[in-house]
RNA sequence: GAGCCCGUGGUCUAACGGCAUGACGUUCGCUUGACGUGCGAAAGGUUGAGGGUUCAAAUCCCUCCGGGCUCACCA
């Protein structure tokens, strides 16, 4: 039989035999395994972040089909919010509030349709042996979070949330981006240091510094330390440009030592503004609108906040009033996605309580796996900060829709019953208000936060409010990165303690990042590399997805990915070789019928200790530690040893060696196929000519470690090695057995198994 | 400001109180009937610095230096 080691034909042939043909869902294992997956945002190609992610998933579905669960893996895709919408904005070359909403709709979907196809084939490139519950038998179906079944999910939790009185409205001050031109959560808001200018400016006969000058046209009044001796007596200062008196605070929360100890007042610059607002009183005034522009100055209007903050300077300069400004390094709020500096709008929204949970949380939290601990801690701290209910209505158009209407006589909200896709932006539902019948009725124009439907993803694919329902929950494993750990994680478990007090998910494995050339992959950098560039440089997606897991713990550092050096790739591919190389020579040798001698029973026993720590390991999601332990076995034990001593005997047709090598091979192909399942895929086939994604592995009951013999074994085969080098003969010359001078501890050993030495060494002096 | 983490041969990495792993690179060597994209071997580290605990410290404690992360309202 031919076998071919060449990798790239072997993924080829792979893709073809597989293509379409997915993994059973078998209805009658009732031992199901439900993998919760990223949906990632397909506006855009799967990169090399996404291979880690999903390799991991697929290691973790591939062991459990080999331990004979029923193993439901779908793959989903996120397609709502907003980065679709800029994108269409720019590539149809329209904008949101010109386009109708339906039209503006479509041209999302076109884009998204695009990217969605390609984020398939990436995936089955990759080998991601996904299914979904309906579409079993259907390799290359994932789920929209777009689609009506998944939004009517998300609008009927939104639903049953709001019935149990969990949603309310109210219009505090929230987190603006500009840029996305929406309310965010604090979950998304990123405090980054920034270099800005404090500016020092005169107002009446006092100094006030601050970073935010153009707010001066919101100042409502400036605050001092209550113990500033410098601001003893005043009451009001004299602020120029809006030519106002406005009045003196004192309150405790202002450092007497930053700039000069006089802080504007202003509706909004930050958190402190909000905060003496309410506590004083103020009243609020608005001018920046929600394209991030000046209004209400009635000197600015128009500008853009930095277009603005520069006329401020310059007209305070004119007046002589300007005295100096200094650069300082701060921490400015930004937002998560466009990393633009956030502003603070007052604004109606909707928000779903959250504050009053968070012990629960932390309760809950306790019954899963979050996998590790430097994770774990983080989201038990975030969920300590937790500090403000969370704001879920956007004033964007591609999401799910905020599910209610209104009635414009009496103000009541009304909701549908829960179970369908509601669109109250164009579609009729209550004829007459049930509170005072009118029947003036309007619907909701706004949707939800992409977090309220992406906390759904385990209650989508275990089938929440079906009989299915029972058997799927709670998911059994999700693997997900650190930097969504506040958002998609933490929503998440708010979700599930909110629905079925419990966390949703039993196992949370938290991965760190791929890192190019030691630096974090990141758009604006433009060093990121696609999946199926990925798949190329490393020479094969086993390559690709061995590396994921041989070179470091992806739950505990970043794995670095040099592109001109790439190390661990070059390990991965020459481990790949050489199994497949390994494979090649046991497959010269037809497979027989159990047989072994007390050498050959030595190395299968050990095997098999071998492989049920491994299984073991592979069982607590220790990837990294199962592969070296498997590599160190079949390389440093197996190839080197084994099968070198092994040469005479199976060319003499032993059956001992033949049973042993063939065994160990075999089953060492079932426990690489979860990381390598191309390579052994193609070599289980070829040798066996069986289906891998259908055997089954079990942890084997005679199992022995045999360490301290083996090492022996290869101590004695290093030294006779060694011998021959200082000798500067070749390795299957023959050496007497006078000049072998085996240290004491060794000498039992090689008498033990003298006759597999003397042939597999080639020593002369001995009777045969 | 608070909290957390890291610092090991040229580079990356393991070790969680007991002779400091392994990978890549370097040097030397090898046609053993699979693998030269192979194999064997060698060189290379006073484990960031200093102090302490211990029979024993990379590992535990303290101080310092250097790097990173998270959170927080510094105008």
């Amino acid at each position: 039989m031919e076998i071919s080691n060449d990798l790239n034909y072997i993924e080829d042939y792979i893709l073809k035999k597989r293509k379409n043909q997915a993994y059973d869902i078998d209805p009658n294992n009732p031992n199901f395994i439900v993998i919760d997956t990223a949906p990632p945002y397909v506006d855009g190609e799967l990169h090399m972040g996404h291979a880690l992610e999903y390799t991991i998933d697929d290691i973790i579905a591939r062991i459990k089909r080999l331990e004979s669960y029923n193993v439901i893996f779908p793959l989903g895709v996120d397609r709502n919010g907003l980065p679709v919408e800029i994108h269409a904005e720019k590539e149809f070359g329209i904008s949101m509030e010109k386009t109708s909403r339906e039209e503006f709709i479509e041209k999302c979907k076109i884009l998204l349709d695009k990217s969605q196809e390609k984020a398939i084939n990436d995936w089955k490139r990759l080998g991601i042996s996904f299914n979904h519950y309906e579409f079993g038998n259907e390799l290359g179906y994932a789920y929209q979070t777009d689609s009506p079944e998944y939004r009517a999910l998300t609008q009927s939790i939104f639903i049953y949330l709001w019935n149990k009185g969990l949603i309310y409205e109210s219009d505090k001050v929230i987190n603006y981006c500009p840029v996305c031109r929406t309310a965010i959560s604090n979950s998304e808001v990123e405090y980054k240091t920034k270099e800005t200018e404090l500016v020092y400016f005169k107002a009446g006969d006092y100094l006030i510094a601050t970073t935010r000058p153009e707010l001066i046209f919101a100042c409502r009044a400036v605050a001092v330390n209550p113990h500033d001796e410098r601001y003893k007596n005043i009451e009001y200062v004299e602020m120029p440009l809006i030519n106002e008196k406005v009045r003196v605070i004192k309150d405790e929360i202002i450092d007497p030592n930053f700039g000069t100890g006089m802080m504007m007042v202003c509706s909004y610059g930050d958190r402190n503004d909000i905060f003496l607002f309410k506590k004083y009183g103020l009243d609020q005034k608005i001018i920046i609108n929600k394209e991030g522009k000046m209004i209400n100055t009635g000197i600015v209007d128009g500008l853009t906040i930095a277009q603005a903050r520069d006329k401020v300077i310059q007209l305070l300069k004119d007046k002589g009033l300007l005295i100096k400004t200094e650069k300082i390094i701060t921490e400015k709020p930004t937002c998560w996605r466009s990393k633009n500096e956030i502003e603070f709008l007052p604004e109606k929204e909707l928000y779903l309580r959250q504050v009053e949970f968070k012990n629960l949380i932390l309760e809950k939290a306790k019954d899963c796996l979050i996998k590790e601990d430097v994770s774990k801690n983080l989201f038990i701290n975030w969920v300590n900060n937790i500090d403000e209910d969370w704001p879920i209505s956007r004033t964007r158009y591609y999401g799910t829709e905020v599910p209610l209407w209104k009635c414009k006589k009496c103000n009541n909200y009304l909701v549908p019953p829960p179970g369908k896709y509601y669109k109250p932006w164009k579609e009729k539902f209550f004829e007459k208000c049930p509170f005072c019948g009118s029947e003036e009725i309007e619907g909701d124009t706004r949707t939800l936060d992409t977090w309220m439907d992406s906390s759904n993803t385990p209650f989508f694919i275990s089938k929440y409010n079906t009989e299915m329902f029972k058997k799927l929950y709670p998911v059994f494993v999700r693997v997900q990165g650190r930097d969504i750990i506040r958002t998609w994680m933490y929503f998440t478990m708010l979700k599930g303690v909110l629905l079925t007090n419990s966390s949703p998910i039993k196992n949370w494995l938290i991965h760190f990042y791929v890192n190019i050339n030691g630096e974090k992959m990141s758009k604006s950098k433009g060093n990121g590399i696609t999946l199926e560039k990925a798949i190329e440089m490393a020479g094969g997606a086993d390559v690709l997805r061995l590396w994921v897991v041989s070179g470091v713990d992806v739950f505990k550092s970043d794995v670095d990915f040099s592109t001109r050096d790439p190390k661990n790739m070059i390990a991965a591919k020459r481990f790949i070789n050489k199994i497949i190389n390994l494979a090649r020579f046991v497959s010269q040798f037809k497979e027989v019928e159990k047989s072994e001698n007390e050498f050959t029973k030595l190395f299968v026993d050990h095997f098999n200790f071998v492989k049920n720590k491994v299984i073991d390991l592979y069982d607590s999601f220790e990837f990294f530690e199962a592969f070296r332990t498997l590599k160190s076995f079949i390389i440093d034990v197996f190839a080197d040893h084994l099968i070198e001593l092994s040469k005479k005997y199976v060319y003499s047709n032993n059956n001992a060696f033949i049973y042993a090598i063939h065994y160990i091979l075999k089953d060492s192909l079932l426990l690489l196929h979860p990381i390598i399942p191309f390579t052994t895929d193609y070599l289980y086939e070829k040798m066996y000519n069986k289906d891998i994604t259908k055997e089954k592995i079990t942890k084997h009951d005679i199992a022995k470690n045999n360490e301290e013999t083996i090492t022996k074994i290869m101590k004695i085969d290093s030294y006779i090695w060694n011998l021959k080098k200082n000798k500067k003969i070749a390795l299957n010359l023959p050496i007497s057995k006078e000049e072998i001078k085996l240290s004491e501890d060794l000498i039992p050993i090689f008498n033990k198994y003298k006759e597999i030495f003397v042939k597999g060494h080639n020593i002369e002096g001995y009777e045969s």
